[in-house]
DNA sequence: CCCAAACTCTTCGGAAGCGAACAATTGCGA
DNA sequence: TCGCAATTGTTCGCTTCCGAAGAGTTTGGG
């Protein structure tokens, strides 16, 4: 089912002040340590809620169709950085599960509106409380203001980003 | 070949100040951010280099093997954050570009230490270059100060990560 | 010495995203 | 008005990563 609970054969606890190998300069970068941590966070999130279905694994998707309810398939593919392609399965598998629905545009007819059903407003609710403690988690030991900085880079670097890649 | 230099078809310039869809409450959330940078970033940075085979998109173990040569396959895993299952492949497939290379440990028989080749160390050394070019423009009109505080919330948001997946 | 546990790398099937191509629909310019 | 380009959602084949399972090797306790 690979949404199996046990664990892969890993690491038996002993070994225990291993130090992590470092990459040297190649690490100094914002877009390496980007990456490390985005795939530590992601796996970290989706393996605590492993029983709630794919609902969390498309949490900032179903934030985004809870905001903006009606929106086509390809804008909502822009605003998560996928590919329209890669949002037909996601979509049929919400819906699946019962948290979406496609309606058919009467001004447009090419077009899906997307829109929550009230399930899938429930499950919403509750994913984004379990958003905010795993957030906690991972900036444990930091300021406030850090975080905010943190934030406020973080925004620039993804509109650097967007502009880039219109162009 | 799944290379092509034809772009999907896609946003035709115009459109020009669509605004984005936001994900209200549940993005302020340094995971969100992170998530929706890192695909950005990642996916610009590869495609720029899309006529260099498969070593942009496996710089950081690149990086990291010349920092630590012979270090075996499950410590290199560890440190990308990548399964031992997942590395095979990709070892493969730096092998056959000749990037790498496995060297069945003598002390250890079930280990195989990876090593660059002169190859391997010279694209590396190219790389790095396009890498700080990169970096350079994910961080445009930031200070030196925003950015440096940036690169270190990264850092102790991976080490809380990783101290709780150790737990 | 010996055997079970631990650790290594590997293979295999499944899930997910991508790029290319396609039909249906819209709209814009000749 | 007509025709062609643009847009939307979809399907298809490919690549990549994952978890589970397995074989070879090492190690430590009886």
């Amino acid at each position: 089912m690979a949404r199996g609970n046990d664990r892969e054969d890993r690491q038996t606890g002993g070994n225990p002040a291993r130090a992590q190998l470092d990459a040297g300069e190649a690490e100094r970068t914002v877009a390496y340590k980007l990456r490390l941590a985005q795939i530590l966070a992601f796996r970290a999130f989706e393996e605590k809620l492993a029983d709630r279905g794919r609902a969390p694994r498309y949490l900032g998707l179903l934030a985004i169709i809870r905001n903006h309810p009606g929106e086509p398939q390809s804008r909502l593919a822009d605003a998560v950085a996928l590919r329209r392609s890669s949002l037909v399965a996601i979509l049929d598998t919400l819906t699946d599960e019962g948290l979406i629905e496609r309606r058919l545009s009467a001004a447009d007819r090419r077009i899906n509106g997307i829109w929550l059903t009230k399930k899938g407003e429930r499950i919403v609710d509750e994913l984004l409380l379990e958003s905010r403690r795993h957030d906690a988690m991972l900036t444990a030991g930091l300021t406030s203001k850090e975080t905010a900085t943190a934030l406020d880079v973080l925004d620039r670097v993804i509109a650097n980003l967007r502009t880039e890649d219109a162009g």
